[in-house]
Formats: C-alpha cells, sequence, structure tokens
DNA sequence: GATGAATGAGAATTCATTCAT
DNA sequence: CATGAATGAATTCTCATTCAT
C-alpha cells in the first residue's frame, strides 16, 4: 500500500460516504425513518444496499448521523447570525429568509423526523434531548430581547414570541409538496411590532 | 334474537368501532400509516388484533375510513363559517381558533399523513385527489375576498394570502409534541389589513 | 321438559346435524379440508359458524364423520353387489354406472380428499388406514374372478384388474368440472374378454 | 466485477431458481395451492424461505410459474406427435405411455390443481382460460380422426372419445400414492377399434 | 472496496375455536 | 339451541443485516 494508494483509497471513501450522506437526507426527509428502506437510499446513490454497510454500521447509525450533522448546521447557522452586522430585526429576517429556502427543507424534516417518529434510534434521540427544540429558542432569545428593546420587536413574553416564531417556520418547512411556502415577509409580520 | 339483543349487538358493534377508530387516529397521527402497527391499534383500543379485522377489513380501510372522516370533517368546517353571522375577518379568526385547538390536531395530521406518506392507500389517495389541499383554499377564498373588500385583509393576490395562512395553520397543527402552539392572535397577524 | 319438547329438540338437532353434514359434504368434496372453512360451511348450511361447533367438536371431527359415512356407503354399496342377480359382467355394469353417477362424485372426491390431503385428521387417516384403498379391490375380487371364469372378463390377473378398473374409476370421480366424464360401456371395455 | 464473477453469479441464480421450482413443483403437486406453505418449499429446496423470495415475487407468482412450464411442455409434447412417424394408434399409444410415465405426474396434478382449487392466482387462472382442458382435446382431435380413417380407432364421435380419453389419463395421473397406474395397453383399449 | 445471495426477525392478515348473552 | 364477538396461532411477505466471493 503507497501512500500515494491511501489517499486514492481515501478520497474513494469519502466521495462514497458523502454519496450516501446525501442520498440518505432525501430518502429521510421524504419518507421518515421507517419508511426509508436501505435499498432505497442505495438505490438513490446509486451503489449496491451491501456497500452501505461498509460505511455506515447500521441504519440507525447512518440515521443518526444524518441528525447530528443538522443539528450542528442549524445551531451553527443561528449562533452565525451573532456576529452579523445590521439591527436585530434585519439579521432575523435574514435567518427567516434562510430557513425558508428550498435547501434547507430536508435538514428540517430530518429534524422533525427525529422528534416525533417512534422508530428514532436511541442515539439520534438522545442527541434531540441534548439539543432539543429548546435549545434553539434559547440561542434565538437574545436577538429577540434586542429587537424589542429597539422597539423592532412586539411587546410580550419574548420566550413565547421566538416559540411561536420558531414554531412557524418549523411547521412550514415541515408541509413538504403540495402547500405553498410564505416568504419570509409573510412570517415577519407575526413578530414585528406595528406602528 | 329478540330485540333487546339485536340492539345490544348494535350497541357492542357501535362501541368497538369507535374505539377502534379513537385509536387508530391517535396511532396513525402520530406514527403514520407505515410507522402505525395494528397491534398498536389493538394495544390502544385494549383489544386483540384480530378482533381489529373482524370491524376493518385491512390497515388501509382502517386509515382510508378515518381519512374520509377527517376530510369531511374539516371541509365542513369551513364551510359552516359562511352561515355565522359576523365580520369575514371575525368568522376566520374563529376558524382559526378553531382549527388551533387541541382536539382537531390529529385530524391534521391524518389528512398530512395521507398527502405525504408513501404507504399511503388507494383509496385514501383518492379522497386526497378528490379534496386536496386546493379544495381548502377555494373554499376560504371567497371569505377573504369578502374582507379585503371591506378592508379588514392585507391588500395582495388573495389566493396567495389564503395559500399562506393555510400552510402557516397546517404545518402548526402537524408539528407535535414540544412545540409551542401559538394562540390566534399571532397568526391572525399574517393576514390583517395594518392600521 | 316435557317428553314431546325433547322430541322436538331431537328432531331439530338431527335437522341441523343432517344440514350441516350436506352442506360440509359439499364444501369438502369441491374445496379439500385446507380449502374450507368452518364459515363457508355455515354459510352453505344457512347457519351460524358458533352453531357447527354444538355438532361438531371441530373441524377435523366433522371432517372425519364424513369420510367414515363415505367409507362406509361406498363398501356396502360393493358389498350390496354379492347379493345381486345377475352375471357377474352385468353386477359390475350395474357398479361402474353406480359409481360414475353424478351424486356419487362428493363421497369419492372425500375419500380422495383424506387419502391424500396433508392436512387429514388423526381420525380420518385412521380410518383411511383401516379401509384403504386395498379393501375395496379385496371385496371386488371375487366377483371379477367369477367374470374371469365365466369368460366375461379379459384375462391376467385378477388383481391387477380390478386394481386398474377402480384406479380409473376413481381417477374419473375425482376431476371435476370442466373434465367429460365418460359412461360405464367406455370404462367396461378396459375390463370385457374381447370375443 | 470480473466477467468470472458475473458467470458464477449467473450460476448460482439458475441453480436457485431450478431447486426452488423443483421442490415447488414437488409440493404444489401433493398438496395444492392453499395446502402449500412458502415453508414446505423453502424447507424441501433446502434454503431459507427468505431467499424463496428473492427469486420469486410471492407465492402466486412461484405457482403461475409452475403452471405455465407444465402447461407449455405438455401442449409441446402433444404437438409433437405430429412429426412422429407410425400409424395414428402407435402414436397415441406412445403418447399414452409418455403420459404415464411417473416423472409427468406433477405436471398433471399441477395442472389439474391450476383447474380446480380455489386458490388459484390471477396469472395462472388466465393461463388455464387460454390452454383450458379443450385445448388438449383439440389438439388431439386429428390424429384420432386420423385413426377413425384408418379403422384403427373405434366408431363414434370423435370429440367424445378424445374427451373420454384424456379425462381417464387425467384422472389416472392426478390420483397420487396409493391407487395402481395401470399401464397404457389397459388404457388403450378404450379406444382402439375391435376386431 | 464492492456486490448481491442468503438469513431470519417482525408485521399484516386469516381462520379455527371459545364463550357470553 | 343459536348467535356472533373475541382471541391467538399460523402463514405470507418485507427488509435490515451478514458474508462469501
Amino acid at each position: 500500500m503507497s501512500p500515494l494508494r491511501e489517499e486514492q483509497l481515501d478520497q474513494i471513501r469519502d466521495e462514497r460516504k458523502d454519496q450516501i450522506v446525501q442520498a440518505a437526507i432525501k430518502v429521510f426527509a421524504r419518507r421518515g425513518i421507517i419508511g426509508t428502506k436501505m435499498s432505497m437510499i442505495a438505490a438513490e446513490a446509486g451503489i449496491s444496499h451491501g456497500l452501505v454497510y461498509h460505511y455506515f454500521k447500521t441504519k440507525d447509525d447512518l440515521f443518526s448521523m444524518l441528525i447530528q450533522g443538522a443539528v450542528e448546521t442549524s445551531i451553527a447557522s443561528i449562533e452565525g447570525l451573532y456576529g452579523l452586522p445590521g439591527s436585530p430585526l434585519e439579521r432575523i429576517r435574514l435567518l427567516t429568509e434562510h430557513i425558508l429556502s428550498k435547501e434547507n427543507t430536508p435538514y428540517f424534516m430530518l429534524i422533525y423526523q427525529a422528534a416525533h417518529s417512534d422508530g428514532v434510534p436511541e442515539k439520534a434521540g438522545r442527541l434531540m434531548k441534548e439539543y432539543p427544540l429548546q435549545a434553539y429558542i434559547d440561542r434565538l432569545l437574545p436577538l429577540f430581547k434586542e429587537g424589542q428593546q429597539a422597539g423592532e420587536i412586539a411587546d410580550g413574553d419574548p420566550e413565547e414570541i421566538v416559540g411561536n416564531y420558531f414554531s412557524i417556520l418549523s411547521g412550514i418547512m415541515v408541509l413538504g409538496e403540495g402547500y405553498r411556502i410564505p416568504n419570509a415577509e409573510f412570517v415577519m409580520r407575526t413578530i414585528v411590532k406595528p406602528k
């Protein structure tokens, strides 16, 4: 095994792994844990079902890994808001637009699946306990409070407002095909302070 | 044999059927079609799984029956709005409160499941084709237009407004445990015309 | 319980039992043991399935009873030949016509089912051991030998001739719908001595 | 991956498929469709029941495939007669011997099962409609007519003669264990013209 | 690393049988 | 005697997972 060869293998491994992950996100998001067959993921990734097991120990393992990624990404994207310039409202609008963008759907679906389905594997379940929905709310809270102080966000219990805001966004993202996705402005109306 | 006995049997049948239906709504709503095992329904209803088949031919049959009920009930509840007194906005607020009330969750979940899950039985699928989401929007449209004419509802394409409104409500109802359910007022903000 | 009432009950019992037996013969003959559901028998007899169990302990019990009747009847009908007048060939022709008559089909089917199907209950199986196919052949043998001595029946091992004759008849009777039932004359050609 | 491997897999597939088919013929012939459990076929073939489903979609599928083979083989074997040399009677005797040979039993049983049993799958049923018993008779008819013209076959309605002949052969082949199988000569007596 | 044959646990469904009324 | 509600064992079929090649 020359180092070159090793590198090649590593590259193949990474490629394959990503192939599988992308396929799995797609299928899990649409069909949920139970509704997703390993063969579907393999077919979507264009490989044999046997190969999936070279890279992921079990179906639960694969799902848990996806959830972990989804949670980390989404938490990071919220925390990223605090480094951005602009008024609180502007930054919230940015986040709202970001969340409502098409490419985020699978991540929300995944988190939704993990929070609900009963076939949720232990590991994914643990993750959801560590970073429960409340975690998202907690991280948004300071921003909303800031907004209230700036007179941009409607008065009222800030935790309630954030909770409502997050529910509405989550709900929309989970709906899937057939439902109209409102634009950010529409959702923002629920939180901006009327003049 | 005696009329009394006949009645007793009818009563038992009705009771059991209702028991099963209630249990099924509960379980289907939470777990979806594939995720729901007949044994879960039986256990939830406190009967043997064999008895479920005494009353419902198949799992698909049972699910389809529930969907039919859910669709009919929800359509009727929208259409009922047109007979009520009050301004359009007041009536929409009424509907919003009604939809957001706890006891409606399973119906929305059911319709959501029927519109999405992959194991949707043919009969339920047909129902969803007959009464697709658009049907709900169509039925709400006149009321919203009325509201716009009365200056109560925000300007803009009424179909878009209704679609967004319905998406937000549907999304919320589908989320299930862990998420905060906003009160009607919060949702109403997305559609009322700012003064 | 007046004696009159007892008699009435007895009569009902006998009627019901016969109703069930007739229905069972019909259904078992066509569908075999496994293919016959108790509910089919009950439906054919026009009673509830529960009532069948008042008269027959189990499905196997019912089947065994029918086999017993079929075996006894058919054995008796062969033995009856020996008391009849006429030449051996004439009496064999009589038996052949009798067997080939439509109303005998179910009995042959039943015996065939009992001899083959693997779901044969222990009791019926025992009966078939006591009166196996050989029993029929043994009982026909003297008549055929007589026929050979009288120059009416073809020469050759009489046991083989009887066996063949019985196989052909049994086979025909077992075929059921769709197949043509030859008349007695046709079958007789296999055993009569050519002039 | 390599062509060798490809061939190996093909070979394994063919072997397994044949193993299953042979086992299935054996079990279906004896027990009929309903009486045959997939586990029996698997056990007979010495494999897991899961593997049977790897090769055949359903039990009905497997049965239908067997019927198709049986029908095609038997029709072909009749049609092959017309290319053979010899007098009509000689060729019919050949066919009779062929049919009565031990190895043909399962095929006749199978066709019999398909023509009768109640659990006959739609596909097999369709095949039996396309090639009903009448088809066999139609294909034999010309040969028997030839035989009558040659003075070898008994006079009378040829369709009736063929029908009877086919019934007798079918009946014998269907009987199964316990019954004596007559030799061809015995059966031929029913159709040859007496001198 | 990659494939797909092979296994077996689990879920839907059927049906013989029991039993309260 | 008669009914049909109720149960659970048995069967078909699916799919996650293993493993030889």
